[in-house]
DNA sequence: ATAAAGGTTCATCGTGG
DNA sequence: CCACGTGGAACCTTTAT
């Protein structure tokens, strides 16, 4: 650990007792009903817990006054800490060990003593890499959280997610890699791995980087760690366009027994998934007789109506070649 | 690394219910 | 307004150079 964290815990402890303090010195009996009293310090109230009479208000408040949504946000905006500087990767926090072998006043260094800065320097460095790849990692999962929410994506996915992106630093893929193309793909690739898979499409709309790079990033990274990554199942969509689209359990039934169908025909090999899946939830509506436009479809499922109607007739095909089978 | 080949997706259009 | 087919550009993946 470096001087920065522990001074950084010191800093919280020293808050904590402000807080104990502040509320050990009110008054305990409410005036109104005599119940007794609470104060919330970061708030600055004192109120009772009885019938909830605020008695004073306006004293200081130790909250912080900006709201954080996720953990690298919160430290980007708390003041907790030394002055800090955007121009050194370390935001200027680390201790700095000068080359020259001088102390204070100029004066030239003992053997002994030059040996011993030697050793010092070796370790500050260690310290600050590590310090570096911590950073790094904190960033790149707080960005994977956030993607995440955005996206509706659960707790393993999450997980699954920072482990792919810590095999992916600890194999050395960030040299010349964005920390956010890189978790972006952690997350897609997790994503499909779990069976909830987003598209490309989605997930590059949440992502801070461009798609053509999400994409690149995303190649590489399944490459590099043998990520075995099945095509997404087209079948994995449906529940979520049938909602979006509202439309009957019976119509999304019969979309998966389409999707099945096809799947058994082979339809679906060098296909967009997506598209096979946005194909049966606008198919199964009209075969139950429900009111529905590609271009309805089209706009949840983010695929053209070419390819919907493509996809459409194939799916199609297969069913009815399904039901031959099934009659004879 | 680059090119060629073979495939898919897409924005547009006209036709027709 | 919606469905459908179309053909050529853009793009992706694979394979060979």
């Amino acid at each position: 650990m470096t001087e920065t964290h522990t001074w950084t815990a010191n800093e919280t402890r020293t808050i904590d007792e402000q807080q104990s303090t502040t509320e050990s010195e009110q008054e305990h009996v409410c005036p109104e009903c005599g119940g007794s009293l609470v104060t919330d310090a970061e708030h600055g109230e004192t109120a009772c817990s009885e019938c909830g009479l605020v008695v004073e208000e306006d004293e200081i408040d130790h909250g912080p006054e900006w709201r954080a949504f996720d953990s690298s946000e919160r430290d980007s905006k708390s003041r907790v800490g030394a002055p800090t500087t955007q121009m050194m990767h370390d935001k200027g926090l680390s201790t700095t060990i000068d080359w020259q072998n001088k102390d204070a006043y100029g004066n030239a260094l003992s053997s002994n003593q030059r040996e011993k800065m030697q050793r010092l320097r070796t370790w500050n460095r260690r310290f600050q890499t590590r310090d570096h790849q911590e950073r790094n990692l904190r960033q790149a999962l707080g960005e994977i959280d956030r993607m995440a929410s955005a996206l509706g994506l659960p707790e393993n996915v999450r997980e699954t997610a920072s482990v792919i992106y810590r095999r992916a630093l600890e194999d050395d893929l960030l040299p010349g890699r964005s920390i956010e193309g890189v978790a972006t793909s952690s997350l897609y690739a997790a994503a499909r791995q779990a069976g909830v898979p987003r598209t490309i499409d989605e997930v590059a709309r949440v992502s801070r980087v461009e798609e053509e790079e999400f994409k690149r990033t995303y190649r590489y990274v399944v490459r590099e760690l043998n990520l075995e990554v099945a095509p997404a199942d087209p079948v994995s969509y449906v529940t979520r366009f049938a909602s979006e689209l509202d439309i009957s359990d019976e119509a999304e039934h019969l979309a998966r027994e389409m999707l099945e169908a096809a799947k058994e025909r082979g339809v679906h090999s060098g296909k967009n998934p997506v598209g096979l899946a946005a194909a049966s939830v606008y198919a199964a509506p009209l075969l139950t007789n429900e009111q529905i436009t590609q271009q309805e479809v089209s706009e949840v499922a983010d695929i053209s109506e070419v390819t919907i109607r493509n996809r459409y007739r194939e799916l199609l095909e297969a069913y009815e070649d399904a039901d031959r089978a099934l009659a004879a």
